[in-house]
DNA sequence: AATTCGCTGCACACTGGTGTGCAACAATGG
DNA sequence: CCATTGTTGCACACCAGTGTGCAGCGAATT
């Protein structure tokens, strides 16, 4: 018998991999990916709903865990975003299942889990429209948003692949926080 | 008897509503919504597929619509997309659920039908980056499809309520474009 | 008055996914 | 060797949604 907890975090890993490719992915379906038939994985997950809540607060903990890190390196707050990105990145890749579980069924828990990394995204935003980094034609808490929502959602596109995406994604984030182009490429620049 | 399109009209209209709350509504929501018996919806649809196709062609046809006529007016690249925004907003919002469908099932059919627009949408930004009011940093085609990803986006999200929508949309879209704050303002300003 | 047409109100078969129960099996560790 | 433990392979009940068939009904048309 394997260790206690290696087929668990297998079937972890491996259906966010089914589950990114399609949303819809039953229990079976996740179950053949991991090599493992469907009856055990309802025994490590009595049910979809506790596997997706399982996801969440794994890609929480680690997406918190990045942002509080570079919100103490203690840089401007468009190098800080930068940095967040260039580093979290991976991260909003391998979730990228979540944009689209985000609505319905699933919606409201993954919303309410998602609480504690809107709020540190706010926080950093409002920090960079009070020393004239970031623009403020929308409140803190919309732009934070919109921005990490486009971030999310060229990671879940077809554009996923390679270099390209990250550096679209940092890229348009900037843009679209009021960072001058010129800027926006500078900082780019350093870390491509 | 009723007129022969006249519920037609209204199930679809109908389930454009239905279908923009929950992606996932099954025909007899649509036809509880729509006042008929879900049998009736069958008759004019022969599967919930085609209903969603009907619903696709129309807003494929809405929105082309929209673009080659601000096209035509011939103002600068920048102006073009201010107004289209301003113009295409109510069918966007209409039309929001087609984000969510996208993805699973009807995925391939509704990006082939959005094809006409795609392209559309690929020459006015083309044409901005020749004119220099638009950037650069992404071949025309993906810019468009990312600016015009966050329009929808936001139409589909929690702000699409009130003016505010329509407002963060058009600047935020204009920012990642390439265009400069102050411009960007200056553009909305006049048309608010 | 007779007919046509759209809607209704059932019935049904089918599909696909969920979650459970239970006996058996194989490996591991005392 | 024996007990524990994780996995397997079935079985089953259940649910929700899809799509179809058909008899009937009421209102408009002729």
């Amino acid at each position: 018998m394997r260790s206690l907890n290696e087929t668990r975090d297998r079937i972890l890993d491996v259906a966010l991999d089914v589950l990114g490719d399609n949303p819809d992915a039953g229990m079976g379906e996740i179950a053949s990916a991991a090599g493992v038939v469907r009856r055990t994985v309802y025994g490590h997950f009595p049910s979809r709903t506790d596997l997706v809540r399982t996801l969440t607060e794994r890609a929480v903990a680690e997406m918190a865990a990045v942002l509080t890190e570079v919100n103490a390196a203690g840089a401007e707050a468009d190098a800080t975003w930068v940095e967040f990105i260039a580093r979290v990145w991976p991260v909003t890749h391998r979730y990228r299942v979540l944009l689209a579980l985000r609505r319905g069924e699933y919606g409201e828990a993954i919303h309410g889990l998602l609480g504690p990394v809107d709020e540190l995204l706010a926080d950093l935003v409002k920090r960079g429209q009070d020393s004239d980094v970031f623009a403020q034609h929308l409140p803190a808490g919309i732009l934070s948003q919109v921005a990490y929502g486009v971030v999310f959602a060229i990671a879940d596109s077809d554009l996923s692949n390679g270099t390209l995406g990250a550096r679209a994604a940092t890229i348009t984030s900037l843009l679209m926080l009021g960072v001058p182009e010129t800027r926006a490429i500078a900082l780019v620049g350093d870390q491509p």
